[in-house]
RNA sequence: CGGGACGUGGCGCAGUUUGGUAGCGCACUUGACUGGGGGUCAAGGGGUCGUGGGUUCAAAUCCCGCCGUCCCGACCA
């Protein structure tokens, strides 16, 4: 347990006036500047005295709710045998995102980016009935992910703290009901830390599984983007929200015809000449699946984000035509493709779930310089398959009750899953069921980041003076700062020693020779709750208390403030 | 991985165009003064100019290679 009173006049801190060049969101800055954590390679963190504290505090509350719902504390090892992810497949699938390393003796190891593979073989070896499931286990660990780009100070590092929770269960309903505790535990660790969240619907991604949702913290640095709607509450990852477009009657519109459009190979183009708005025309882009050319159809104002398509794809290869693509190819007329009466269909069609049946379209007439209007999905052309492919945007119906959709930004501080059986079943994780057969164990697992929720809250709370602790996390609950005077650093002193005595967590400026000011300046940058300023009046035994949030000042006898905030 | 920028004391920067004694502010040390909002004066300490090679009488400066760092994008429980 770190000592009640820090006397700064003993420490190592030392705050910076400039932070460095390469800083660029708040909080990286911030923490930087107060001195609370330090860089040592890209992606790479010190904690100094400051910000170890900090990061205990989040540590400490995160143990004490999963504590709370059941969960047992292990410590796995971060320096893990290749052998476990060759199982699993995510040796390869996780590419350079591992850190890779060798033994002396030529052994391939790594340095663990998650767990989920030595936490079922430990399951596998421990538990051998069904009588020892359902059961929780969770550790602290720092983890490891060689990310392509670190960013954002500690908001995107290389190493990491992270708090892994693994769920065994025997049956789905056990598993549901984990992942219910889970998230109720975590809804209690951020209220407690402080934090502005939002829980929303994620998509699984590489984790496989089902049921997932990830916990954001809004703000401007965060990295994913999340659709919510006011209406309603529906919240999703911008990623997960799923479109549903009513299907329309094909037989309400006019017949399709051709229209004669010359050079207007693109959709602003085309818009432009006919004096429709972009959305009202089809847009079908060429990409090859495996080396298959395919059309992907969106709305002319969307545009398809090749990532999830090739997510949506996956295992097949995607790849964007090229000029050569189209040699040998009179079928496909660039930049008037159309979906529709291809005799022999030159290709297969996806489209996003926006290009509903019912819908007319204005669209390529696979001739050159030839559109046609009043194409209609489910008369005119058919869509092979629908996915959603393009990126939301504000005003996009909520799938839930059709209001427009908000986008903002925020940080993933938590992300909780139902794995069901992948793992179990990559290393054939069973017990014995009550009839005496082996059952397959159904698994979830949930992430906290740590470290990044220290960062997070950093970026809610500061402000304009700097940073600004929620109470259970701050470093300290009180900074006392010695206005400069012998008297003043004396009487600060026994103030500390003071409320120290009274289990108060005290910072104490009593340094030398630093002027008023500065020592005003960095107790705002530093960020404890309360402010203890001990000086003009401290001949007459007064002080003054401040709150670091609203700046709120008040004087009164130093008796009165010693008994106020130990809460005698 | 693609695009861009940068590397000069702990931090922020100038010097590079046009090669010629490495500078400024902050921080640090000592002394005096000052003492409620990032003080004053004086005297100091600290830098293989990222790194390796090349050109040159001479390289922070010019040329080539490498390393590192940051930003945008791609990627990402």
């Amino acid at each position: 347990m770190p000592a009640r009173v820090q006397y700064l006049s003993a420490s190592l801190l030392k705050t910076l006036r400039e932070a460095p060049a390469d800083a660029e969101t708040l909080s990286h800055r911030l923490l930087v500047r107060a001195g609370y954590v330090r860089r040592s390679a890209a992606g790479i963190w010190s904690w100094l005295p400051l910000g170890k504290r900090v990061l205990d505090n989040v540590a400490r509350i995160v143990r004490e709710e999963m504590d709370a719902i059941g969960g047992q504390e292990v410590l796995l090892p971060a320096l893990l045998p290749r052998e476990p992810y060759e199982v699993s497949g995510r040796y390869e699938e996780y590419g350079d995102l591992l850190f890779r390393l060798r033994d002396r003796k030529g052994g391939d190891y790594l340095l663990g980016p998650t767990h989920e593979e030595i936490f079922t073989q430990l399951v596998r070896d421990q538990a051998t009935s069904y009588k020892d499931l359902p059961v929780i286990l969770y550790q602290i660990q720092t983890k490891y992910r060689d990310e392509a780009r670190p960013r954002s100070g500690i908001l995107r590092g290389r190493e990491f703290q992270m708090k892994d929770s693994y769920s065994f269960d025997t049956d789905d309903e056990g598993l549901a009901g984990a992942y219910r505790l889970h998230r109720e535990a975590y809804i209690k660790i951020f209220e407690r830390l402080g934090l502005d969240y939002r829980v929303v619907s994620a998509v699984s991604g590489a984790m496989g599984g089902s049921a997932s949702e990830e916990f954001l913290a809004p703000a401007a640095a965060g990295e994913d983007t999340f659709a919510s709607c006011p209406a309603c509450g529906y919240a999703a990852n911008s990623e997960a929200v799923t479109v549903t477009v009513p299907a329309g009657d094909p037989a309400a519109h006019p017949p399709a015809e051709e229209l004669d459009t010359p050079g207007t190979p693109t959709i602003e183009t085309l818009a432009a000449h006919l004096g429709v708005p972009a959305s009202a025309t089809l847009k079908n882009l060429l990409v090859k699946v495996d080396g298959e050319i395919t059309a992907v159809g969106v709305p002319g104002d969307r545009e398809v984000d090749l990532g999830k398509l090739a997510e949506h794809l996956a295992p097949a290869v995607v790849e964007v035509v090229t000029a050569d693509d189209f040699t040998g190819r009179p079928d496909l007329v660039r930049g008037y493709i159309g979906p529709q009466d291809l005799a022999g269909k030159a290709f297969p069609y996806l489209a996003d779930p926006r290009v509903a049946p019912g819908t007319a379209w204005v669209t390529g007439a696979n001739k050159a310089d030839t559109h046609a209007r009043n194409v209609v999905c489910g008369r005119d052309f058919e869509v092979d398959r629908y996915l959603d492919v393009v990126e939301v945007e504000p005003g996009d119906p909520c799938p839930s009750c059709g209001a427009g959709l908000r986008l903002e930004r925020g940080i993933e501080i938590g992300h909780i899953f139902q794995l069901g059986r992948k793992y179990a079943d990559a290393f054939s994780l069973d017990v014995l069921g009550r009839e005496g057969k082996p059952v397959r164990v159904t698994m979830g697992s949930y992430g906290i980041g740590v470290s990044r929720a220290v960062a997070a809250l950093a970026e809610q709370t500061a402000d304009g003076q700097g940073l600004c602790w929620p109470k259970e996390v701050a470093p300290a609950d009180v900074h006392v700062v010695a206005a400069g005077k012998a008297v003043q650093t004396e009487l600060a002193r026994d103030l500390a020693e003071r409320l120290g005595a009274a289990g108060v967590r005290v910072l104490v400026d009593d340094r030398a020779g630093v002027s008023p000011g500065v020592k005003f300046a960095d107790a705002e940058l530093i960020g404890v709750p309360t402010i203890l300023i001990v000086g003009r009046a401290a001949g007459d035994g007064r002080v003054e208390l401040k709150d670091r949030r609203t700046g709120e000042r008040e004087e009164l006898p130093a008796d009165e403030a010693v008994a106020r905030l130990t809460g005698a």
